[in-house]
DNA sequence: TCAGTGATTAGG
DNA sequence: CTAATCACTGAG
């Protein structure tokens, strides 16, 4: 059961858009991710269930140099996955409680990828995983050929916010400070 | 402000 | 093997 922050039921029924096809995910993250809030995240369960989240918050990492980036510090069993083509998901845990929903984006061995901070009705990357099911059997997932979660556009652009990206203290000076979240209120 | 919680990583 | 770290959250 899906409940919002006030505890009441949401159902995560949006209209159907269109699916977003590889071309999408295989630009550059800076390209990708301030069109990615207004997107709508679906997920199809098991039985077969439809639900789908409007988009409203995420956060761009950048290849080698982005001290933020957990791919700074090289090809690791973690990160592997950042190194694959734009479109499959990166999907890791965080202060042993949190998953973290991220989309790679770029050509193979470009390590790039958007953390998924926030959808419709939530705020902060560890409660959406949670509330919308995401745990480790979704890393490498690819949203392109996936049965269970892909993404859609319906046209959708809201205005979109920037600022810094949260919770990177240990980055330095530029890298915790370029604008590189971005987000809406509007949703 | 700070504890919880466990996978991941570098280093011996 | 050990120990530090962590793209977070909620309680005080």
């Amino acid at each position: 059961m899906v409940k919002n922050n006030k505890g009441n039921t949401i159902s995560g029924t949006l209209n159907a858009g269109i699916k977003l096809s590889r071309d999408f995910f295989t630009r550059d993250v800076l390209e990708i991710a301030p069109v990615m809030p207004g997107k709508i995240l679906v997920l199809k369960s098991a039985k077969g269930i439809i639900k789908r989240f409007r988009i409203t918050d995420v956060e761009a990492y950048s290849g080698s140099e982005d001290l933020a980036s957990h791919a700074s510090k090289g090809r690791t069993a973690r990160t592997e996955v950042m190194f694959h083509e734009g479109g499959h998901l990166y999907v890791y845990l965080i202060y042993g409680m949190y998953w973290m929903l991220n989309i790679v984006t770029g050509p193979a061995e470009i390590p790039q990828a958007i953390l998924i901070r926030g959808i419709e009705n939530y705020s902060g990357p560890g409660k959406l995983t949670k509330a919308i099911g995401i745990d480790k059997s979704f890393n490498d997932e690819d949203l392109i050929t996936s049965g269970r979660i892909w993404i859609e556009s319906d046209g959708v652009s809201p205005e979109i916010k920037t600022g810094p990206r949260i919770g990177i203290e240990y980055a330095g000076d530029y890298w915790k400070s370029v604008p590189w979240r971005f987000y809406t209120g509007s949703l």
